[in-house]
DNA sequence: GCCAACTATTACGTTTACGTAAATGTAGTG
DNA sequence: CACTACATTTACGTAAACGTAATAGTTGGC
């Protein structure tokens, strides 16, 4: 009972947070088909990891933990676009800095019908919180990079190693 | 069997690191005793929770760890300078990013004769690397923080929330 | 009909630094 | 003696996101 409860999503959305987060990223309708098709896209496990260069492992944890529900057709899982704009949704998410639960929280919001204004607010207000929580995030860092090259200095100065000499050639 | 090894350390280093470290640190000789002392200081768990606001459970953790190994009396521990001066390091240590098993490593080879050669360039290599990540993290941050700021611009127009407002009025 | 490639499920392991009981001991004070 | 403050130990829990077997079923091509 480690990887929780096998969820069961609602229904399919198409995702209206994603055009708010495409934001430039590659929309390829990279299909199975050849070139332009409007048949249904249809994706298994690993096309989609090695599209969006995450593990098999990845996808069903957040299939696990209730992110995204590809259909299935026997066993085998087979993700759409909506499945697909979902992933690229929880990835941004992650690349901010968002915990997956958070992001399941946004994505929870989603109503197929209307305009999504609840889903679109909370997620503005996870994201300013976020924002905040990286400044302080930098301006740690920063301290720790101040403190730490003082002690770096003091450490070269004692052993007498002026610097690390990459190539006084 | 969770809390590891319980380890015994060397002696009782007077820390040649730490004239390094301790780097405009407070280093207050704030010992039980009045004003000038020379009686050996002597502090109790609690005293340098205090000192150094962390938890006792946080100084009975670096013990469990062997990072630091006060005198007992009965059951109770005491520690003196080189212990309150180890413990500064291991401090430093954590805001610098650096894993209590670096510190430990670190600590590990103080060898109380001798100039330490070897400590510092460990000290040295550590912190050179420790010092890239940083600014990985940083610059990863800086990435997060700019995609983030992207979604809000975006959230914002679609929501029609000019700005956060703090005080309009 | 077989092999390779792909997929599936279950489930324990990993990492880091403590938090948080729970039960008990000890020292000093009135 | 009782009370309070402080100390001790053991040991499970936490957070996050997968990694990594181990075992096994499925599919497509030649």
């Amino acid at each position: 009972m480690q990887e929780g409860t096998r969820a069961r999503l609602a229904k399919k959305p198409a995702m209206t947070l994603f055009a708010t987060a495409a934001m430039g990223a590659a929309a390829n309708t990279h299909s199975l088909s050849d070139g332009a098709s409007n048949e249904a896209a249809s994706y298994r496990i690993g096309d989609l990891a090695k599209h969006f260069g995450v593990s098999l492992r990845t996808l069903r944890f957040y299939e696990d933990k209730g992110l995204v529900s590809p259909r299935r057709e026997g066993m085998t899982r087979f993700y759409d676009d909506a499945d697909k704009a979902r992933l690229e949704l929880i990835l941004l998410g992650r690349r901010v800095g968002f915990t997956l639960r958070d992001v399941k929280q946004m994505l929870d919001l989603y109503d197929p019908v209307g305009q999504n204004a609840r889903q679109f607010r909370l997620a503005l207000e996870k994201s300013e919180k976020q924002m905040t929580r990286l400044h302080k995030q930098r301006e740690s860092i920063n301290s720790a990079i101040d403190e730490l090259s003082g002690l770096i200095a003091n450490l070269r100065q004692r052993l007498d190693v002026s610097a690390p000499a990459k190539k006084t050639g």
